[in-house]
DNA sequence: GGGGTGACCCAGT
DNA sequence: TACTGGGCCACCC
């Protein structure tokens, strides 16, 4: 059968964080369900993984985990730029609820 | 071929 | 709000 190579699983991981606009954020479980009816294979410590190997050229800081915390390591920064960006916050936190986006 | 690991997710305490 | 335990599934050695 024709998996799809690694490669092309992080392109699409990385083309669908570019397509985050401003202000707006997903969960990795989003975007492993989004890339699920896409490409069969998906699961959100896979997007993770992918993230900390390859999301140093996309902007991995409106990606957040699903109770809408914010990456380990670089939440001042993260957060710094989401505000920056008037995404929907909540005590240090990303609300989801307001900030949840869809590629569609 | 087998085992360990993890930018996770959900529910319970 | 924070911590714990269990489950999931592909990746790497």
């Amino acid at each position: 059968m024709a998996r799809v190579d690694p490669e092309e699983y992080v392109e699409e991981v990385l083309a669908v964080v570019e397509r985050i606009p401003p202000g707006r954020a997903m969960s990795y479980g989003a975007i492993a369900d989004y890339l699920s009816d896409r490409s069969g294979r998906s699961s959100a410590r896979l997007v993770g993984s992918i993230m900390a190997k390859h999301g140093g050229s996309v902007p991995w800081h409106r990606v957040v985990a699903a109770n809408g915390r914010v990456v380990p390591g670089h939440q001042g920064e993260a957060l710094a730029r989401l505000v920056g960006e008037a995404t929907p916050m909540k005590n240090g936190r990303v609300d989801l609820s307001r900030a949840a986006w869809w590629p569609e």
